[in-house]
DNA sequence: TCCGAAAGTTGATACATATCAACTTTTTCA
DNA sequence: TGAAAAAGTTGATATGTATCAACTTTCGGA
């Protein structure tokens, strides 16, 4: 299957993490432990997962749907990726001193998760050197993801923030080039880091200069080299 | 002994990583094969220890000196940590497909580090579960660590940002209230994501309320609950 | 030790973007 | 289906902070 272009496309600020399977590097005995130990559980859109600061006895598998992962303070809060299918949720919550949750993921649109104890992943990195090392990947990952991400919200302006957070979506989510959007203005705006006002201005803006078409709620990337070109000018 | 006031602030976004000793978690020999295999050297105030897009062959522990680790985008700067004594740089490297430095590392003073292969630190992982873990334990420390600066740069204002810092080098490098400040204007403005003016004025102002006192290159934290209260404030 | 460069400081100005307010369109659900 | 609420849009205004320019102080090296 061919790339497409938008998929092709480098932006500094992925908001969506791409994940690795590291349950792949399990034994088949210790897949079987997992799985008879799992379980599945569905959240409504709008729904919260898991809260900033509660508790956290089991890691999150995201399987379907996709939901925001946000870290809160002071009735602000800063997104910090979106999760999609595959993606790992409450496993910066593994070290005994940091058991609550570090930030708080909601569904987006109707999603699944899959529970599993954070006492039997410890067990199963401590008892299978693969698995372990899988985990460290993915948490690389996320790191240099969130340098990215880090780098664009806070020394670019707003059309490069917004050109890439456009840029993301069309490349990382929904992996071409038109999509229906099902998020708000709002929630672009918190995405991107800018207020909701100037996020409508700048979509006007980027229609105008023929590089996206939107038309209720599809949306269209018309030029995305230009987006890119704007990413990188700040 | 006891903690200091300084010490016991907590600040949503400290810039120092604690890092605990992996390392402890070896046996006898595999500590053996880390210490006969690696080299240490020293580099000098300004030199730069690690380059961003450069390959990766070894780890770097920091023993002795404080290090800036930065991300480098077109031309502009972000300072993600400050590196001090036990913390690791090049650990974000050790998967196969992100085998350069995510980041540059340079000397803040005249600093030494460690050199360990990443391809034994790897080994290690894999047959030691215990030393995993503790891998695991300190990206999610920095993951953690790094969510708090990522809202504080990005959601606070100067007056916050700045406090923030302060409370930071106090609290968590110097460990005392009053201490000799080797950092020009200039790269505290860098530390706080701010212009080198607004430093200075800010830290006037801080001045002025009775929060700080500086006498030439000497800083005093008079208050640190007021800059507290600053940094909750925005 | 003195000169030039770098660092630090101050005030004036510019600018990006948030905020506010008024309004229109769309959606929701009783 | 119609009324209320939510989302989207537009223009005017406010504000925080960067930028620029001029200047002073400090520091490093010939």
């Amino acid at each position: 299957m061919q790339q497409s272009v938008v998929e092709r496309i480098k932006t500094s600020c992925t908001v969506v993490n791409v994940n690795k399977d590291a349950f792949h590097f399990l034994t088949d005995e210790q897949k079987e432990l997992v799985e008879s130990r799992q379980v599945t559980v569905a959240f409504k859109k709008g729904e919260i997962i898991a809260k900033q600061g509660t508790f956290t006895t089991h890691m999150l598998v995201l399987s379907e749907g996709l939901a925001k992962v946000y870290y809160e303070e002071d009735n602000k809060t800063l997104i910090l990726r979106i999760a999609a299918p595959g993606s790992l949720i409450g496993l910066t919550s593994l070290p005994q001193n940091n058991n609550v949750f570090q930030y708080t993921a909601s569904a987006y649109i109707n999603t699944t998760v899959k529970l599993i104890e954070l006492e039997i992943i410890k067990k199963l990195a401590l008892e299978n050197g693969r698995f372990a090392l899988a985990l460290i990947d993915i948490l690389c990952e996320i790191s240099i993801q969130k340098n990215g991400r880090f780098f664009c919200l806070s020394h670019r302006q707003s059309y490069g923030k917004l050109a890439d957070i456009i840029l993301c979506l069309a490349g990382n989510i929904f992996k071409k080039s038109d999509f229906e959007f099902a998020l708000s203005r709002k929630e672009l705006a918190e995405l991107s880091g800018m207020s909701t006002e100037s996020v409508i201005r700048t979509l006007k803006h980027f229609q105008e200069d023929g590089l996206i078409k939107i038309t209720g709620k599809h949306f269209e990337v018309i030029d995305p080299e230009g987006l890119q070109k704007i990413c990188q000018l700040g």
